[in-house]
DNA sequence: ACATTGAGCGTACACGTGTTAGCTAAAATA
DNA sequence: TATTTTAGCTAACACGTGTACGCTCAATGT
């Protein structure tokens, strides 16, 4: 059991995914992904791509896990700047701004299949952002103090429109990126006001 | 110049543009929808499609503004019931909310081709979707008084979270859909809520 | 040492695809 | 009325696709 046999079947597997990711940047989206190309670009035969997924779909799934994880390690990775002092709205959307722009055709996977066809597609990319808009939460009622129900809308509307300008940040150069960075950051933090504002009414009202 | 012809010419093309639609509904996406099988449902030889679009792309571009135009319509609708009274962000949301669950397929496409892979498709969606936002600082400049940028700061993010709860709201059956809606009119207000203590802000500086 | 497993290969098949070329017949034009 | 235009057709093409089958041969298990 000294697994070298597994080891290569890993490898090659890993070929498969970073073969799919390369088809993803060129041109054509998940949908038009060919079985035959991506072994191709794997260096393996066509039907030994079932050696290792049973469709194309899961070979997606995977993607879509793989661009889950990285997104998340990055954002935890940004969550440590914060530690160590700066503003949190401002760190957290640069390093989101930043993922977008180095792993473009794996945010844009998620985005194509947030909104794609397959429901099973669209339920994992959920489970990535709501994993996502949940640490958020947490955050919101532990360091701010906000009722459970106001950070949950508080958070999913930061969410909503962070992924959102992401998504137009695809497109954008460098420096447009910055503005839409910056853009991003006064409405996050505009949402925050208006969160305080609406706790604020609430105690008022009581 | 009776017009004959062209009239069954256009015919035709709607029958072809209405084909598609009803293939989106199906299963696959945008990019998986076959000249051949359009064709076929729109009644006519594959080799017909070319006398009305050379590409499929430009058949995909009609379906764009196809939908881009409904919705325009529907929310020209919802203004007028906001003039004889009403909450502006209730009728708005409402009417997006209904337009997501009657017109599904092409909201779908219209949400596809925002991220998708085609920079024409992309450029054409954004269109829509820009003019969607002008309208709304427009109205949030005459009628509320906002200066321009905080207006487009404003108007920006509601159009990013309405979007992004529609594209959550196709998934949804009924009872879910109006939990939805009631949620993201409660995210709106808090932003218009942001908005204005953001413009205090502002006064209280200078 | 021997038997079993399994990753990867080559061949082959049936099928759907986009697109070209040339025809027909009805509408438009002169 | 005679001519031109053109929407739609059939036939045919070359090609890429997913997948079934059976083989090899090195890594494993006994």
């Amino acid at each position: 059991m000294s697994g070298i046999r597994a080891k290569q079947k890993e490898k090659t597997r890993r070929l498969l995914i970073e073969a799919a990711m390369n088809q993803l940047s060129a041109e054509h989206g998940y949908a038009s992904l060919s079985l035959r190309e991506v072994a191709r670009e794997a260096g393996i035969a066509p039907t030994s791509f079932y050696r290792h997924f049973q469709n194309m779909e899961e070979l997606g799934l995977s993607l879509v896990d793989e661009g889950g994880l990285a997104l998340r390690q990055l954002l935890r990775q940004s969550r440590l700047q914060i530690a160590r002092g700066g503003s949190i709205i401002r760190s957290s959307v640069t390093t989101f701004m930043a993922f977008v722009a180095n792993q473009t055709p794996l945010f844009r996977l998620l985005l194509q299949e947030k909104s794609g066809n397959s429901r099973a597609f669209r339920l994992a990319v959920q489970r990535e952002v709501d994993h996502f808009t949940a640490e958020l939460v947490d955050y919101l009622v532990a360091e701010q103090q906000y009722s459970r129900e106001l950070a949950e809308l508080q958070a999913d509307a930061i969410v909503r429109i962070v992924f959102s300008a992401g998504a137009d940040a695809i497109d954008a150069d460098n420096p447009e990126r910055e503005r839409l960075t910056e853009h991003t950051i006064a409405q996050v933090r505009m949402v925050a006001r208006g969160a305080d504002a609406t706790r604020q009414l609430g105690k008022t009202i009581k």
